[in-house]
DNA sequence: CACGTTTGTTAATACGCATTAGCGGCGTAA
DNA sequence: TTACGCCGCTAATGCGTATTAACAAACGTG
């Protein structure tokens, strides 16, 4: 029983044993290699000695020493645990969680990452990220900058939601928005809608991007018109006037707001206007209308980012970028197009 | 632009400018001392280099000369992530990251933590927790051995929930359930409540044996009586027989399922028979009342807990023992006695 | 002009670990 | 008996930074 305060290291082990450190630290390791072997009795007492004190290796030291410490990091933005009840992004975290129990490895949450402008740096005094063996990047939009000079220093990182190249290819797990959209469109279509509304920015994340890229390209294969709205005051006025009789909403708190409005101007849904959502909620949404859409995989997306992280700390080639399917909600807010 | 792949150190900067890394890392800290002392345009010289070159510190390497890794360990015997909706651990978490982010830590959530028997535990190969600076320890129930020999081996920690000592006294913050639950019973007797049930286990985890105690100290003084009855299918009818007014209930969710019950029974709710909560759902409630009773200051506690814990690594004295105030909840479940 | 003093900088070292080269000792084959 | 190889272990070194003691040069001061 210490009960000095200092760490104990692999030293004083060694001088508790009466042997040297580098005897503990290959025990320690379980290296087994030709070169470098100890014997069994010689194993247990050092083993014996560090059950004892307790000892564990010092993380930071194990990284500097040998570039690995079993620490996945885990970089958002925005605060990781969100103070919003509406939380978008815990399922994610519960993938994560999940893989990185399973493959033994600890999860190290850049909270001391500095807020600059409102939001966390990855780079400014130093970059922190180095600090575990690789990383998990999270959030609705990733600074361009920061991303390619990640790339060009080497760091093991994945990103959870797809990417745009940043100075080369950035590994990712992102949910397949386009052909969610799609789906979807073609579904509308089928129903007989002949003019439909996406609102929101179809622009800026890439998410965002892919979604409205899945529409377009959709309403063109399916012969009919689309048209792009921001979301704003008078959106509901102008896709009526514009003849829409379908809405795509971008962000479900969006359609839940525009859906109660249309129903408080006497328009049933989805009888006189359909909605579909594309994606959950990302704010806090309330409603109580059942949305026709699609469900973001989330745990899926955490776990697999790990996945591959994992595959790229272990020289295991295999693919960087994946895409996974969107589950489809049936819901019922969409329905045959009003004649 | 260095194109090598290696990174830059302040080595290299050194040499750029031909200075020694001492005084790089004397430039870089902004040191200023009457000791080391740089000439201006020699620091601006390697300010510029180092811009050139977008050099950061490692901060691996940093970190182990400081001989502090700035990790705050997060240790849950759950998952952190928990996957339930009902997430009664979340603003514990959401109050520790704040702090640790006003205090410049990362944390360390040990999913490695071998999970044996369904729980994680702290010690069984090594101890994780020493990995990191300090740990928070969050969870319902503690296990007692576990937690005297963390005592024993000096290991820097706050348990977030009061902990009975356990071969010595135990860091924590904690809530006044005993302060808060004596209150809620003086509410009830002043509204007439001549007989009370409090409903639960009373004992076992610090958190019930304290709501329980604040419980039965209340009714004495007030010179009423507390039946204790464990919930169980037909605990409304015994409350009801023994002539309670009042039921008390130390689980927020068997509170919501008995007062349902007692709805389906034709009893109003609270002109009937009153209800209060002692504490926040730890579990997914649902119901409709608005119940009276107190809310678990969760985020202040995960807040303080971290307080309390970079005051201990500090070596700053303090009171490493708190109880926080819980916040009363009028509600509406809680009337007069019935005649 | 000899002697402190301040100023600007650096060599040396520590931090805790992993790794590599190598060193005695012993057994075995030539 | 020599030579070779194997076994069990260690000394030395590097990772990139922070810190301390010390040193040379310039600068007064009496």
């Amino acid at each position: 029983m210490p009960s000095s305060n200092r760490r104990v290291t692999q030293q004083d082990i060694a001088r508790m044993t009466g042997v040297s450190q580098t005897t503990v630290s290959i025990v320690l390791n379980e290296r087994d290699d030709a070169a470098v072997r100890i014997a069994p009795e010689t194993r247990e007492r050092v083993l014996q000695a560090i059950r004892r004190t307790g000892y564990v290796a010092d993380p930071i030291a194990r990284r500097l020493a040998a570039q690995r410490n079993r620490f996945l990091g885990v970089f958002t933005y925005e605060p990781v645990f969100p103070a919003g009840l509406g939380d978008f992004y815990h399922p994610f975290l519960v993938g994560i969680e999940e893989c990185a129990e399973s493959i033994g490895c600890d999860l190290l949450l850049f909270t001391s990452a500095p807020v600059i402008d409102g939001r966390r740096r990855i780079f400014s005094q130093d970059n922190r990220l180095r600090l575990a063996d690789g990383c998990i990047l999270l959030g609705r939009w990733l600074d361009p900058q920061e991303l390619s000079r990640l790339i060009a220093e080497g760091q093991a990182f994945v990103s959870v939601g797809r990417r745009d190249d940043a100075g080369g290819p950035v590994p990712y797990v992102g949910a397949d928005y386009p052909t969610a959209t799609a789906a979807q469109v073609r579904k509308a279509a089928e129903l007989g809608h002949r003019r439909i509304a996406y609102v929101g920015e179809g622009a800026g994340p890439e998410s965002h991007a892919d979604r409205y890229r899945g529409f377009t390209s959709a309403v063109a294969e399916a012969g009919i018109t689309g048209v792009r709205l921001r979301y704003t005051d008078g959106v509901l006025d102008d896709l009526r006037e514009q003849g829409c009789t379908a809405v795509f909403v971008e962000e479900f708190a969006d359609g839940a707001v525009l859906a109660a409005e249309a129903g408080r101007r006497g328009l049933r849904v989805p009888e006189d206007l359909s909605f579909v959502a594309l994606g959950d909620p990302t704010r806090p949404a309330s409603t109580d209308l059942d949305f026709t859409g699609y469900r973001i995989p989330r745990r899926a997306m955490g776990w697999q980012a790990v996945e591959v992280l994992s595959a790229i700390l272990d020289g295991t080639g295999g693919e960087t970028q994946r895409l996974l399917p969107c589950e489809p909600v049936a819901g019922a807010t969409l329905a045959v197009a009003r004649a």
